[in-house]
DNA sequence: TGCCTATATAAGACCACGCATATATGCCCG
DNA sequence: CGGGCATATATGCGTGGTCTTATATAGGCA
């Protein structure tokens, strides 16, 4: 559901291949969602089979033929549909958490090499989400612009508390070992 | 791998059914692992034929046969080894963000509702982690019961982040409209 | 009486996803 | 000259997960 909305939004701007969609998948909603290529040829092959986008192949020398996807009035209607339904239920699936729950089998220093381990993790996200979010001009914004920039301030604020959680966690271990 | 390990880390404790089992699940892990019935008991399988788990039927009047499930000197190396594994790369799916990503198009007030929803749904994540943080004793903690806390504080500080992002997304949204 | 819940296991259908691989060409860099 | 990268699409295989349905019995409640 989720990939199907990204690509039709792509769509919705302006007529795409499925190599174009998934490099702009990799520029701009990676930080959220993470799309495998053959993932992406085969939703959108969908897409086509669903009547929700339209192919003109174009043919061009020396590489492949470029099949450019278009979106029909039924995939817009589609996407404003899928934007407008009721939120799904979440159903986490969170594996470093099901790691700590059981790694007191660890003893406390495998304990802390996870913990340090994930502190790399969540810094060095932060420190991509905080580059890229330097790097776009403020103000005046569009609606557009203010959710995107919003989506990438949703990941900063998370990189940051897992990184308060992970001193919190710690600083309870050096207690709980005394 | 993260069932297996949850199924792993709980024979460590006692021999139990994929009955008890699904049962724990749903009284432990809950908040950050959602598991499928028919999933504990395939996966369950894979354990017995892997050798890291063995099976001994206990008949019973008036109620199915019960399926108990040991745990191996294999599966005890097996959970070990899972834990003290790399931590696995991250491959993101938020389909929420997605949405806001795209809601664009929606316009102000089709936002506003996406955000509303998502903030009930954080409430109503963060009461009920909450409820059970406060039904649980304080100190002395072994470190097995400081981890298992603190899987619920990772669930705590993130809900809260995300309220705190809910509220600062509407303030945006509130200048980029005018 | 009839329905719901608890106990207990299992198979089938289906889906999204990830990884690997194949194909074909042109271009740049060392 | 060879290797790697960009362009471009597609299939196959496997995994993990969800939802649905089936089966069988006992006990409690209305």
């Amino acid at each position: 559901m989720s990939l199907t909305i990204a690509l039709l939004g792509m769509l919705e701007l302006s007529p795409l291949s499925g190599y174009d969609l998934n490099k702009r998948i990799e520029a701009s909603v990676i930080h959220f969602w993470s799309a495998d290529q053959s993932q992406i040829y085969r939703t959108l092959s969908r897409l086509v089979a669903d009547g929700l986008a339209e192919v003109t192949v174009i043919a061009q020398d020396g590489k492949p033929d470029r099949r450019e996807h278009r979106i029909t009035p039924a995939g817009h209607a589609a996407l404003d549909a899928a934007l407008r339904a009721p939120l799904e239920p979440e159903t986490p699936h969170e594996s470093f958490l099901m790691r700590i729950f059981f790694a007191g089998a660890l003893g406390i220093d495998g304990v802390r090499e996870l913990l340090r381990a994930r502190r790399e993790e969540a810094s060095r996200l932060l420190a991509r989400l905080t580059t890229i979010e330097a790097r776009d001009p403020g103000r005046p914004e569009t609606i557009g612009q203010a959710l995107r920039r919003a989506t990438l301030r949703n990941g900063i604020v998370h990189a940051e508390a897992e990184l308060a959680w992970l001193d919190e966690t710690e600083s309870v271990l050096v207690t709980a070992s005394r």
